[in-house]
DNA sequence: AGTTAAATGCAACTTTGTTGCAATACTACC
DNA sequence: GGTAGTATTGCAACAAAGTTGCATTTAACT
């Protein structure tokens, strides 16, 4: 837990950044899973640790993602999931949800290409793949 | 125009079901782009010639979407997109969304399996998939 | 320790979508 | 063509997710 802790910390210092009591326990929070977390679950963690604000906790959030710490991804209900970056400049994966469970975990880099030809004109320049099906535990 | 209603309302009928003036609009509305549409659109157009509930049109689309006369697909800003279906059985298929203007538009099927090894005990049975880039009209 | 820009907390608001219930409209039947 | 009965609609109220403006506090630098 400490750990973690630390560990949030550095990776905020090592760029240079301002690291502040919320955005140290909220990466903090993300290191600790290794799956993608929504905003409510966060900000409950967090708080019974310190008082954080909703609104703080969007922000903080906000900034992780633009520093390249955290990723998000859609949920089945459409609300931000969250991921804390292992890698400093990670790689476009895909994500696995459990349409029962709705735990949603990233998987490797994927290299999928769109190889269909798109309509005349149109040009792509990232792709977003999800797997839907069921997770281990509830198979 | 009065063909799409006439068209809207026969698909409808054929399946054995009410069709309301509410349903004909919205499903001709849809019938009459090549894209996918957001609610608060289709509430606007469908008022220039009737009065619609935003509740109702909630409604309607969830039923257009039960009876397989229209798919969804989630937005950039995370709000349901429709489309009209074509097809009585629509097949699984892409998505093309324009990072400059946000028009979704639906790909031909994809045949997309996902190749790579999930995790032990993890089990796929859907895929989704979507290329983000350029349109014809933003390139 | 003091300074200062950046981050936070609070209140109010917006957007998207949902629920319960009474009023209305569609269809089938006569 | 009128009517009965159920499905659909409109209204009001609510809920969740996220945003904005502004005054207050805090982290980092000297």
């Amino acid at each position: 837990m400490l750990e973690l802790h630390k560990q949030a910390e550095e990776m905020i210092r090592a760029r240079g950044e301002r690291a502040t009591s919320a955005r140290v326990h909220v990466l903090a929070t993300l290191l600790a899973e290794q799956r993608a977390v929504a905003h409510h679950e966060i900000e409950e963690r967090v708080r019974r640790k310190q008082k954080l604000d909703r609104v703080t906790l969007y922000r903080v959030l906000e900034w992780l993602q633009e520093k390249c710490l955290v990723h998000r991804v859609v949920s089945a209900d459409r609300i931000w999931l969250f991921r804390a970056n292992l890698d400093a400049h990670p790689h476009p994966h895909a994500h696995f949800e459990c349409t029962r469970c709705t735990t949603v975990i990233c998987l490797d880099d994927m290299k999928a290409e769109y190889d269909r030809q798109l309509p005349p004109g149109y040009r792509s320049h990232e792709i977003e793949l999800r797997v839907k099906g069921l997770c281990a535990e509830c198979t």
